[in-house]
DNA sequence: ATGACTTAGATGCTAAGA
């Protein structure tokens, strides 16, 4: 099963991108990121066309989140338990939510598409918001774990973090910026600490999956990994392969971010299971 | 010159992205 990750920056601006994509790559299922529409706004019919399904979560033209598959989606969820909102209070004073979370279940894998609030800057309510949902997402993410300590599961999406130096071109640029700073980094290693792990930095030891439109940004590579696929043990032991593809970057009218893949065994873990049959 | 893209909506501008 090939399982890709692909923040699109607008779903009705890159929707023959994206299809033309899948198709030429044998991709099974893809979890994309800022689709930027509802869902009465979605394309449908390319990818129906080219014989995926989709699954989605948008609410305007900020965010959003959803998932192509030409294998059965099942157990949808919409967000996840206790998900901070952001911006103004109801009467009730109750923050708004954001799409920016969906998860599916595919051939037995719990998969999730993920939009990790941006931050902004340093100290803006934004930053504080990312690094809540984060914590949250990492909490609801040990329990799931306990409770299913044998299903492979994945957090795929954009983490808008950049965990290492290396994974910025210059990180003088970075100081006193987000996606680079100390609590950022420590929200995300709490993913590895509850037991998941990078899948494709082992395979993938070099790139980036993000640059900026201006400043030309991607010709001279200075760009992000920010795009990441968190698996558990479960899901790290069937990973076959992975790549970045850095071409998406290319050509006519591209997002800013490319797509993550990997390439799963899923024959493998039944070898490897001492109880198999 | 405090901007150099790109997107969507409330369009001829603003907000947001990272």
């Amino acid at each position: 099963m090939r399982v890709a990750t692909w923040n699109v920056n607008s779903i009705r601006a890159r929707v023959g991108r994206v299809t033309e994509w899948l198709v030429r790559e044998d991709i099974d299922v893809v979890a994309m990121q800022e689709i930027k529409c509802r869902e009465n706004q979605f394309p449908f019919e390319p990818f129906t066309e080219a014989g995926y399904d989709v699954e989605l979560h948008g609410l305007n033209q900020w965010n959003g989140v959803a998932f192509a598959s030409r294998l059965p989606m099942e157990d949808l969820a919409v967000g996840f338990e206790g998900v901070p909102g952001f911006g103004k209070p109801d009467e009730n004073g109750v923050l708004p939510s954001e799409a920016r979370a969906l998860g599916v279940t595919v051939n037995g894998v719990r998969l999730w598409s993920l939009y990790v609030p941006n931050g902004r800057e340093l100290g803006d309510p934004h930053y504080d918001y990312k690094l809540k949902w984060l914590d949250q997402l990492a909490d609801q993410t040990r329990g799931w774990l306990a409770e299913h300590p044998d299903q492979p599961l994945a957090l795929m999406g954009d983490w808008n973090v950049a965990p290492l130096d290396t994974d910025v071109w210059d990180l003088s640029v970075f100081e006193g910026a987000t996606h680079v700073s100390p609590p950022e980094r420590a929200a995300f290693s709490k993913f590895e600490a509850i037991g998941l792990s990078d899948v494709v930095r082992p395979l993938v030891p070099t790139g980036y999956t993000y640059w900026d439109y201006k400043q030309l940004r991607f010709p001279r590579n200075e760009g992000m990994r920010i795009d990441f696929i968190m698996g558990s043990a479960p899901f790290a032991s069937l990973v076959t392969d992975a790549r970045i593809d850095r071409n998406e970057r290319k050509g006519t009218a591209p997002s800013d971010h490319v797509p993550v893949v990997v390439d799963l065994d899923l024959d493998l873990e039944d070898d490897d299971r001492p109880m198999a049959l």
